[in-house]
DNA sequence: TTCATTTGACCTTA
DNA sequence: TAAGGTCAAATGAA
C-alpha cells in the first residue's frame, strides 16, 4: 500500500559500534584495578556486543527480507481468523507473531529457579514423552523495557529436585532492584512450575555467610560459602546455602564474544532436596571454559549475548 | 483495582 | 499434520 522506507545503514552502525567496543575495551584495561568499574565496563562491552550482532543480523537479512516481510504482514492482515480473533477484535495474529528466534540459548540444570531476575509466566505446555510440563517465562519488563529475555523451565525426568532451565536471549532491561542490589524481594514460594518468580536481584550478600564477607557489588572475591538453600520463610531468610548447583548443558550463541553467568541466586524452590552440593559449574562458551566462581567475582546477574530479534505484536 | 497465573485456542515450524 | 510455542480471556490473589 505505502512505499517502504529504505533499510538503515547497518554497515555504518556496525562500524561505529565496533569502535565503541574497542574504546570500552581500552577503558577496561585502565580500570582493571577497580572491580566496580570493571563491572560497568563489562556491561558496556556486553551491550556493544549485543548491538553489533543485532545490527549484523539485521544487515544480513535486510536486503532480502526488508520488503517482503513487511509486505507479508500487510497482505496477511485480515485474511484469516479464529474464534479468538473475532472475539477479541484484534488483528490477525498470524500476521504479526513470530516464533522467538533467540540465537542465545543456554540450557542448565538447576536446583533452584532463582537467578535474580524477574520473570512472568505466560504459558505451560505438556511436552510429548515428557513426564512434566514445560513452563514458559518471559521477562517481567518485556513491555515496559522491551526486554526480550525468556526462560523455559522443566522438571528433570530423573530427578524431581532439579530443573532443566533454558534461557533464551538476554535481559536488556534494567530491573530497579538491580540498582539496589541488597533489596531482595520474593513473592512466591509455591510450586516452581506453577508460579512466577519475582525474585529480584541477589548479590553476594544474599549468598555469603556473614562471617566470610559483607560484600557489595564492588566486592571482588570472598569465599562464598554456598551451603544450601533456605526455603521459604520470607525475604529475610533468603540465602543460598549449599549452592545453586548448576550445569551448563549447552549454549548456542553464534558470533557472540562473551558469556557471563552466575549461580548466585536466592533459593526458593518449593521442594528442595535437603542435601545440596557445592557449586560445581563451569561455563563453556565459544570454546572457553570459565570457572563459575570467576564470574561470581564480578557480577551477579546473567548476561547471555544474543542476536536480538525484533519481537512483533 | 491491579497484577500474575491458568488454560484453552491459535499460530508457526518441521 | 503433529508438536511446540505464544496469546489472551478468565480467574484468583494481594
Amino acid at each position: 500500500m505505502s512505499s517502504m522506507a529504505p533499510p538503515p545503514p547497518f554497515a555504518q552502525v556496525v562500524d561505529d559500534l565496533i569502535k565503541g567496543q574497542q574504546f570500552a575495551a581500552q577503558l577496561q584495561d585502565l580500570l582493571r584495578a577497580s572491580p566496580k568499574a570493571g563491572l560497568i565496563v563489562d556491561q558496556i562491552l556486553h551491550t556493544f556486543s549485543r548491538a553489533i550482532h543485532a545490527a549484523e543480523a539485521a544487515a544480513a537479512t535486510t536486503a532480502g527480507e526488508w520488503s517482503s516481510d513487511v509486505q507479508s504482514e500487510v497482505t496477511d492482515a485480515g485474511s484469516a481468523g479464529g474464534k479468538r480473533k473475532a472475539a477479541a477484535g484484534g488483528g490477525d495474529r498470524r500476521a504479526c507473531r513470530r516464533k522467538t528466534q533467540q540465537s542465545s540459548v543456554v540450557t542448565k540444570t538447576l536446583k533452584s529457579l532463582e537467578d535474580g531476575l524477574s520473570w512472568r509466566k505466560y504459558g505451560q505446555k505438556d511436552i510429548q514423552n515428557c513426564k512434566h510440563p514445560k513452563a514458559y517465562f518471559r521477562c517481567t519488563h518485556k513491555y515496559d523495557q522491551l526486554c526480550a529475555a525468556q526462560r523455559q523451565v522443566q522438571l528433570c525426568e530423573d530427578d524431581s529436585g532439579t530443573f532443566k532451565v533454558t534461557y533464551l536471549g538476554v535481559h536488556t532491561c534494567q530491573d530497579p532492584a538491580a540498582v539496589a542490589p541488597h533489596v531482595h524481594h520474593q513473592t512466591s514460594t509455591s510450586d516452581a512450575l506453577h508460579a512466577g518468580f519475582h525474585l529480584i536481584n541477589f548479590g553476594p550478600t544474599a549468598v555469603a555467610t556473614p562471617a566470610s564477607t559483607t560484600s557489595t557489588m564492588t566486592t571482588s572475591t570472598t569465599n562464598y560459602q554456598l551451603t544450601g538453600p533456605s526455603i521459604g520463610s520470607g525475604p529475610q531468610s533468603l540465602k543460598l546455602e549449599g549452592g545453586d548447583h548448576e550445569e551448563v548443558l549447552s549454549s548456542n550463541t553464534p558470533g557472540c564474544s562473551a558469556l557471563r553467568s552466575t549461580g548466585a541466586g536466592a533459593a526458593t524452590a518449593p521442594t528442595w532436596p535437603a542435601d545440596q552440593g557445592d557449586v560445581t559449574s563451569a561455563l563453556q562458551y565459544d570454546g572457553d571454559v570459565h570457572l563459575a566462581d570467576q564470574f561470581f567475582d564480578n557480577d551477579y546477574s546473567m548476561y547471555f549475548l544474543e542476536d536480538i530479534v525484533p519481537y512483533h505484536y
